[in-house]
DNA sequence: ATGCAGTTTGACAGCGTTGTCATTTTAACT
DNA sequence: AGTTAAAATGACAACGCTGTCAAACTGCAT
């Protein structure tokens, strides 16, 4: 029932340690011996012991996931990406979810670092953007990459020593660009008052896409205007209440356009309009941001500027194997910039004359 | 920097097994000692190595969660459960999303189990019904719970010969009461008419929930009619699809009511209803069934029955916790049947005269 | 053949815990 | 105080693998 190296290394007549070797794809291993341990390995149906891996080896066969996000469609691509990854390499995940708040927060990470021995670490925003996490990760010497909003020839966010390690272990959503290209979208539409409903102020995302949506205004000679910004939460309830501030007494502004700080945000004013008795698209275009599951099943359907999620953490990944264990083969694949893509659907239209 | 039990030992001026025992919270350590090793335990920051605890126990300290979902609310309430469970018992989680379709499925779920030696496993629909991993796990002997759709005081439902252990280890949703419950709260509201759009036929919790439906009907003198009832799967693109087929030619049946699958489903009907200028609820009544935060986001909210999953994989993961390891303490307070309950919003109304 | 550098293999000692079982201490009785 | 069972503690060998380093091969130039 149990399968030991040391009986596959007998079956193969070899020693433990070449079996090792050929589990672990270490090189210097003859191809005949090599095909010799597999097929013994076939027969016996040989599985590793993870435990007793990670206990002789130099790191463990785990990483670990942290994120505190409430959003459900997010933090399940970022979980399918990370996974998808983790299974071609053989190792396992660790997800954690936690509270950025916490002021805890690091020293929980580090115990669970210890614990599990954990080969590295994913950071989601707004962990990633915790100096005080990055600090500790640093400390520890534990790999880690982070995942955040910018761009990849940006000065690097990480204020310390070596930093030449620092840059190279971050993936960059460019929000700036994306949300420079639907407010884009938005005017050549026609709208001239076009509205912001941020998501939590704390975020990069958030002042990465409002300065986006301000420099396409400015690009297009149109006024900026601060009652025309929100400043809310990423929350379907922020969107109600974000579009309820917005249009209440809107003949001051004639706002035609609202942009959402995320997709729910963007189903929040959808449903705020509803209750207020405004047409969609006809009388107000609203758009979300980050393409969501749930961008496509609101009515009128969103208009959103996609992010690949799924794709982006599974580089995210990439990117934290190619600096752990073995690091054998350069994944020179390993995209670290990506930028959002504008998908126009029903919830904009031509701003209303 | 690496804290090991010889070095809490020491401190203490105890032997190593005893520091083992104080961590592991085994009986037969005087108190006195107990308060020694613990202070030892603090002053270090002593963190036990999972990779070594787990080679030498008999069992792992990480539970596996097995799941083939797409709904992204559902997976992640099932997680955070399972989660808050483990972190109170100093377990981990190993996730691990697959598909149900998978023929090797037994196979890849069997090779985890054995690579990370998994103390237990939490099995939710549609994984849970299938008899081959049932079986796989009985042979392996490895501990399971198991969510399933019907009443606890049903008959197992595995063929196994030791049903006694069968018996306890699985934990129902009362679809049937449910789905009786927001029929009749339909039927209450004067609905004569009231369709079903089905999820996946495959899922137990699709004829669960349409055969509470149909008594419902049944006991309130309301005919039924097949062609009431739409086949479709668990998604929003099949309820927009089975509203637009059970609402075509409505002179016929007059519809007045719909109920849906569950959440998306009915948030597609809802859709569909848009598009066919149908206003929801004056004209025809939809709801919902699981209560995710979906239900609450779309325009008008939904009626829908609230079932607490979180709370549901929280009751798994004890139940696992009580059947693995130690079970030191017999947790009594296992609830082992949910009924989901109605929560009246507004997408249901009085029947139009 | 012979030597030499490079490649491939193996022996063996841990990695940090827990299980087993022996030993000591305590408490509860005569 | 003396006996005995029960409770508390400790010594030590696993657990299944990998790192280290030494040994044995290989091919190639002499």
């Amino acid at each position: 029932m149990k399968v030991t190296i040391n009986d596959v290394a007998k079956h193969a007549g070899v020693s433990m340690k070449t079996v090792s070797r050929v589990i672990n794809k270490e090189p210097s291993v003859r191809k005949k011996t090599y095909d010799l341990v597999m097929q013994a390995v076939e027969e016996l149906n040989y599985q590793p012991n993870t435990a007793a891996r990670n206990l002789a080896g130099t790191s463990s066969f785990a990483i670990g996931l942290v994120y505190d996000n409430p959003n459900a469609y997010y933090v399940i691509d970022m979980q399918n990406g990370v996974l998808s990854r983790c299974k071609e390499e053989g190792y396992e995940l660790v997800i954690h979810p936690c509270c950025a708040q916490d002021p805890d927060m690091h020293k929980e990470i580090a115990t669970m670092i210890q614990r599990s021995r954990l080969a590295g670490l994913v950071l989601t925003p707004p962990l990633s953007e915790q100096q005080d996490i990055i600090d500790m990760l640093d400390n520890l010497g534990v790999a880690y990459v982070r995942l955040l909003s910018g761009q990849s020839n940006a000065s690097a966010p990480s204020e310390s020593k070596n930093e030449e390690i620092k840059a190279n272990n971050c993936i960059y959503v460019d929000d700036y660009a994306a949300a420079y290209e639907i407010t884009e979208h938005l005017i050549k539409l026609g709208h001239k008052t076009i509205a912001f409903a941020c998501g939590d102020a704390e975020h990069k995302s958030t002042t990465e896409r409002l300065a986006g949506y301000q420099q396409a205004l400015k690009d297009h000679d149109l006024t900026l205007n601060d009652d025309l910004i929100y400043e809310g939460t990423y929350s379907f309830e922020s969107g109600v209440e974000g579009a309820k501030a917005l249009l209440k007494n809107n003949n001051a502004h004639k706002i035609t356009a609202i942009l959402g700080g995320n997709d729910e945000i963007a189903a929040g004013a959808l449903f705020a309009s509803r209750l207020m008795n405004i047409a969609i698209p006809e009388q107000l275009s609203i758009s979300g941001f980050e393409d969501s599951p749930f961008s496509r099943q609101t009515w009128p359907k969103l208009t959103t500027a996609h992010q690949a999620n799924s794709v982006i953490s599974e580089h995210a990944a990439r990117l934290l194997f190619s600096k752990t264990r073995g690091s054998r083969k350069q994944d020179k694949d390993i995209i670290t910039t990506f930028t959002p893509s504008v998908v126009v659907r029903e919830s904009t239209g031509p701003a209303p004359v």
